[in-house]
DNA sequence: TAAAGACAGTACCGTACGGTACGGTACGCC
DNA sequence: GGCGTACCGTACCGTACGGTACTGTCTTTA
């Protein structure tokens, strides 16, 4: 029943020149606006660079793909948590600040568009992308969030025996169907206010399910 | 920050004849096991007709993709909720029962492939094959779960302003990362027996958080 | 039995797209 | 200056696939 994680992804080819970095950007910006298909020709039109370039550079079109993913990626794991000394207030800071940033990034556009190719290309069995993108996502968070959690339990705040399925309720209270109904196309518009309140109402549920009675 | 629930869908054309049902169960059988992309050809094949015919039957492709998710979906809306006379035991059976069946429908293959070849499609922004699997999944339950929810509360058995909201937290507590995993290839299998523990934790923590309070 | 459909099978068409080849230009380096 | 390297732009190739047309066969109806 638990998961088998992929297989562990390969550790980070080397960082793509300034150059590559706005071929990347630009395969970004297409797969967003997403008015045209993610062509090899439609890349190289839009980055001002020859198709050859770009074989030479990525390989392939997944090659392509998966550097844009990684690319992505790499700019998004910012915030870090603090978990020492932990206390009541600081945990609720913590869960909600996480919270409200993952609801931000599945929010986004960029999110949407990205996954929405990773699953495609999932469906037609050829390139790991959906792996990736799994392994910066869902499975990152789940990492970055499990030491607070653990910290909160060292703290006497929470209770629970699996940090792993402590998490994965988190995770369903601050998601719910918000991910699925946006890469199905529901227009489910969600403004920064929007996205707090959710957060807010995720943590709560949480820490009234989670939270140490009083000894 | 509502949802806009897309386009209403037709309601419903009438249903497919026999040999069409045929048709559309090797279609459904093409994506499931999808060694082989979903092609016209492909289905033809397997079904053992001729292209001429699908296109006589179904327009073109996207009709025929929504066809098939049509046939699907008008297989699965089985079990029915008795929601009269609610009590505790009762609406803890209901509620078990709703995300026994839920997860079983969201880890099958058959949904996997669906949900998969829909967001590929909306992606690629034609066809509104997206709406329909939303409208027949997601939605549907939530219009069949939320008057289970009421009755509990007409019952005294739970709080809430808004069974809208309350539904969705359920969802989210029943599915996790379940969907998004599986979708982006995660190997997560869950047996009959996993699903049913997962089943029984989420009812739990739902009623934990929505219980009335004794009076 | 003749005429009319319905349909399988297959050949075919047009186009989109992944991938390659090649000419042309700018910039280093000897 | 000559030469190599890196790159853009574009033309090109092969193939896959959506969609159409045609032929032959079987079934139905009169």
């Amino acid at each position: 029943m638990r998961a088998s994680p992929l297989k562990a992804e390969a550790p980070t080819t080397e960082a793509p020149s300034p150059r590559q970095q706005a071929v990347l950007d630009a395969a970004l910006a297409l797969m967003v606006d997403g008015g045209e298909p993610l062509t090899m020709d439609a890349v190289a039109r839009r980055a001002s660079c020859s198709k050859e370039t770009l074989y030479k550079w990525f390989g392939d079109r997944d090659g392509l793909l998966t550097a844009t993913v990684r690319w992505q990626a790499s700019r998004v794991h910012a915030g870090r948590y603090e978990v020492s000394d932990l206390d009541a207030v600081a945990l609720r800071e913590n869960l909600l600040d996480f919270a409200e940033s993952w609801l931000a990034v599945i929010c986004s556009r960029t999110s949407v568009a990205l996954n929405r190719i990773a699953i495609a290309e999932t469906g037609s069995r050829k390139s790991n992308l959906g792996g990736i993108v799994l392994a910066n996502g869902r499975f990152a968070i789940g990492e970055r969030v499990k030491p607070v959690l653990e910290a909160g339990r060292m703290a006497g705040l929470l209770a629970f025996d699996d940090s792993e399925a402590a998490f994965r309720t988190f995770f369903g209270l601050v998601g719910r169907d918000i991910q699925i109904r946006l890469l199905l196309g529901d227009a489910l518009d969600l403004d920064a206010a929007g996205i707090r309140s959710d957060a807010a109402r995720a943590v709560e549920q949480f820490l009234a399910l989670y939270r140490q009675a009083k000894p």
